[in-house]
DNA sequence: GCGTTGAGTTGGATCGATCAAGGGGGTGTC
DNA sequence: GACACCCCCTTGATCGATCCAACTCAACGC
């Protein structure tokens, strides 16, 4: 006797519609159900309408769970939330996350978050792998001597990177990233096309491998076009006073007539010191920042800025994701993506 | 015979260990080594030592899915992510998520993240409920007309809302919300207090109920402190150029000497405005907004900002979910909570 | 002495799906 | 006609946890 629920209208049924429900009602075997959701072609074209109108009639869905113990997997990826930092403008977060989820929502996944516990970096990721709570992990912070991506690669977790390894004689995993360089390569390029030669750029302190990447974009693409660097280069914190001193010192010392930065929040400290100096952005000094952030899209003087591909950068994770998943051979051992340059009044 | 993959020293079992496990080696039954997990208190203390002990060897952690299966629960918490919208300084999502997967953590949930359909607004927590792969929902976006609230009040579907249901003769479900009101009369009353009188508020079109709540705040102020308010309130679209049209309009028409937005992407207007006219902003003319964005905080001159307790809502809705789902009584049903104003120098 | 009680522990059944193997029934081949 | 074969479908076992009822054993009362 199964479960007759099936009462008044609309509201949802105190325990809901299983598999051997609706292979009763159609008068088939569970079975046969279980491959109409999953190896359609299995079944005789008839029957196989017969189960779906049934499974519609009944509003079926699988129970996640049950599918999930047998099969082992849970359709569930794993991200570890770092939210922007308060008093940056680095917010490269949260457009990711909701381009991770879209594109791991297309390929039947959904993004499970946890928080970070800077006491155990990697406590985290241990329990959901342990439990199988998750079928793999997305990891952000590739910085440099972060223990996560060395620690999953050991335990053999599937796992993707937002980020390269740079410490790369450890860690050889899968990853896909946005190339830095390419992006301060544009942003400099712009300037000079504008007229500019005497291009300075501030960026953070020599232990970022990110920042001295970034760096490499402006300095090679000065180099390519015979123009000065001496002393028109600044590493500092990256935080928004730090840019604005940098600014100060160097329009001092050097007289530069544009500024790259690492950061949309360095941007802002130059603009800052601009703003003090009675300089008018765009006009008496052109700014190039990175990340489009907010910040740099509602600036009054609309801020030029590098743009990461976020949504293709996740297109890119979940593909790579699914093939690891499917132990198919990944084509490439990482994939690098070009930003672009959102041109605003700032330059 | 049980499994024996305890080789290798640090690596993943190929097969993780299970209860059974667990049990084998500690010399006594499944059924005492779940208790041991979940009902300590029914083992006699030296039991309990030696199994703890033995999970902690083989480093035993509950199998997710077939818990979730026996119990009918996920530990899961399904939120519909989106993302700030590009143009503005809206950003409240990113800051709540970080609190919201604090505080279920320390609940023992996870948050499982799902996108927006726009042709289907209700389909995302269709599937996820009729698949039992979420225990709750937690639900943002209360605007009028909304229909997730209503249809999920139907299925009779676990959730709390961060939002008041504004339409409140229909459904009256469980919410936590902020009191915009009392923060513009915060922020009114703060420029009161540093001698502005002619006070000027730009909001959002009239059909938005949260945004009628915070202009209730600043007229309240305004009439309680005896000024005026007459040709000093505009209404418009919030995105930074109605913003700024709207200061210029009132700065021609109506000489405020302050104004207090709706949200930090008009303030961004204003402060646009401002800077056209050469006025400089907290010496000349306050400027205060909403929401503490980064833009707010990293603006050359300082914006000050009504802040929302994020943390403390994340907190209220995680406690309000844990009653709901053990079925106890929920005290209230909405939780009002209380701003506050950091002040910065624009005002 | 014997039933009662209760704390501590146990084995079997169960959640709802999928896996693996095992039919019926029809067609094709010799 | 017998056999093999394929297509389509069914049955029983299984994933790993928890629920439920029962069972052991010592303490206790009368």
């Amino acid at each position: 006797m199964a479960r007759s629920d099936h009462r008044s209208g609309s509201q949802l049924p105190a325990t809901p519609t299983t598999l051997a429900d609706v292979a009763e009602r159609a008068g088939v075997s569970r079975q046969t159900v279980s491959n109409a959701v999953n190896n359609p072609d299995l079944l005789r074209p008839d029957t196989l309408e017969r189960v779906r109108q049934t499974i519609a009639e009944l509003g079926y869905s699988p129970n996640r769970a049950a599918r999930n113990l047998r099969t082992r997997t849970s359709s569930l990826i794993g991200l570890r939330f770092t939210p922007a930092q308060e008093g940056t403008a680095n917010a490269t977060m949260d457009r990711f996350v909701h381009s991770l989820v879209e594109a791991s929502d297309e390929a039947g996944y959904h993004v499970l978050l946890f928080p970070a516990d800077d006491e155990d970096p990697v406590g985290g990721y241990d329990n959901l792998l342990r439990s199988t709570a998750v079928d793999a992990f997305v990891v952000t912070d590739t910085y440099l001597g972060n223990p996560q991506a060395t620690w999953l690669s050991q335990q053999r977790a599937p796992f993707v990177a937002f980020g390269r390894p740079w410490d790369d004689d450890v860690a050889r995993h899968v990853w896909v990233d946005v190339d830095g360089a390419a992006g301060t390569r544009l942003a400099t390029q712009h300037l000079i096309d504008r007229g500019h030669t005497r291009i300075a750029w501030i960026g953070w302190r020599k232990d970022s491998p990110i920042g001295e990447d970034r760096r490499a974009g402006w300095l090679s693409t000065m180099h390519a076009n015979g123009l000065p660097t001496t002393g028109l280069a600044s590493r500092v914190e990256d935080v928004v006073h730090s840019g604005a001193e940098a600014a100060a010192v160097l329009l001092d010392e050097s007289e530069p007539t544009a500024f790259v930065c690492a950061s949309d929040t360095l941007a802002m400290g130059v603009l800052h010191t601009l703003w003090i100096r009675q300089l008018a952005p765009g006009r008496d000094i052109a700014v190039v920042g990175f990340d489009d952030s907010q910040v740099a899209q509602v600036f009054p003087v609309g801020l030029t800025s590098v743009r990461q591909p976020l949504e293709d950068v996740a297109v890119e994770i979940v593909r790579t994701l699914r093939a690891l998943l499917a132990h198919q051979p990944v084509e490439a051992r990482g994939v690098l993506l070009e930003p672009s340059l959102v041109i605003r009044e700032s330059s």
